[in-house]
DNA sequence: AGCATTTTATTGCGCTCGCAACTATTGCGC
DNA sequence: GCGCAATAGTTGCGAGCGCAATAAAATGCT
């Protein structure tokens, strides 16, 4: 296969007509590596929007729950704000402002840390707990549903390889439980 | 393994102490699909956060170099508002504000349709052409560090199979080229 | 033809969240 | 001990986008 047939196959034909050469040293995707991209990228976005759609009903959206989830395993039901931030891909702004929510629903509340006077724990309520679990079978069922099965057990150890491989190249070290 | 077993491999103590009796009729995920979905969610998250860092230097977030390659790829380099709103995974009213944004970059132009005056036409111009071409290898090179390269050929075309498989289980034709 | 329904796009409003700036606290080097 | 850098969290601001309401145009039913 000539480079040239290669990116014709790979790219959009107005893309490569304006801009590829031979001599750019960059490495296109490949046919199997374009469509690898392409419908992962696509159904992502379809999926979180079914997903989500499947929780409203229970009055969380799917970050509220992550955060239930994430606090609800914590040693103590409870984690500071920095280590939550990071687990759940967030800036501290992000974090603040979405425990805002949390917290005005009694399902979440703020304490300061006896040990270091700047950070602040977060701690998932009784009531917090409830709301999680009232969501969670719906939650799970959607999961099932769009994801889970409609992959074979193949695919679902590869889906996991996949991305415990690509957390570590983005230098997460990942929670699975 | 029974199915108290199974469980409180498979999901928070917290949660299962709280909620689960062996009497709901919920299929709870499995270790290996556990592993799966969690792996998917975290890695996902901070998968497009490095992706749009990457292409923030060319002064476009994912999506608008999204909505170049789409409308570049375009009969006409130009597409209904409504199809791309479905190809995006937009509402009507999200890709209308995502549009204001390249049109008044002069990258997309809006143009009535003339045989149903409902509908308006998005084309790119060739100022978005350029400015997608501008950003593509960055933003090839940034696909390929952060989830390409990471993986074997043969994940690759496990990773094209999960998506369309459940791409097809959203009831999407997904557009791969 | 005439009216109800459906489809298409836009706008007001509100929510989420990132960036930059700021404050408070801790740790480090000397 | 003292000052400077690093760390933790919050806030103002603004961008992105979904929902509901709206308007305009097409389609279908009779």
């Amino acid at each position: 296969m000539t480079s040239a047939m290669r990116n014709r196959l790979a790219f959009p034909v107005s893309y490569a007509a304006a801009h590829y050469t031979d001599t750019v040293a960059v490495s296109w995707l490949t046919p199997n590596e374009m469509r690898a991209w392409r419908a992962f990228i696509q159904t992502e976005a379809h999926l979180r929007t079914a997903l989500e759609a499947d929780l409203t009903p229970y009055g969380l959206t799917s970050g509220d729950y992550e955060v239930l989830v994430v606090l609800s395993e914590a040693p103590d039901r409870r984690m500071r704000m920095c280590d939550l931030a990071s687990r759940l891909g967030l800036t501290p702004s992000g974090l603040t402002r979405r425990l805002d929510g949390l917290v005005k629903a009694h399902q979440v509340e703020r304490s300061p840390s006896t040990c270091d006077r700047r950070v602040m724990l977060a701690g998932v309520t009784e009531l917090g707990v409830q709301a999680m679990a009232a969501a969670s079978e719906a939650h799970v069922a959607s999961v099932r549903l769009h994801l889970i099965d409609r992959l074979s057990p193949e695919q679902i150890q590869a889906l996991g390889d996949i991305f415990v491989a690509v957390g570590n190249g983005l230098g997460r070290q990942l929670t699975v439980i």
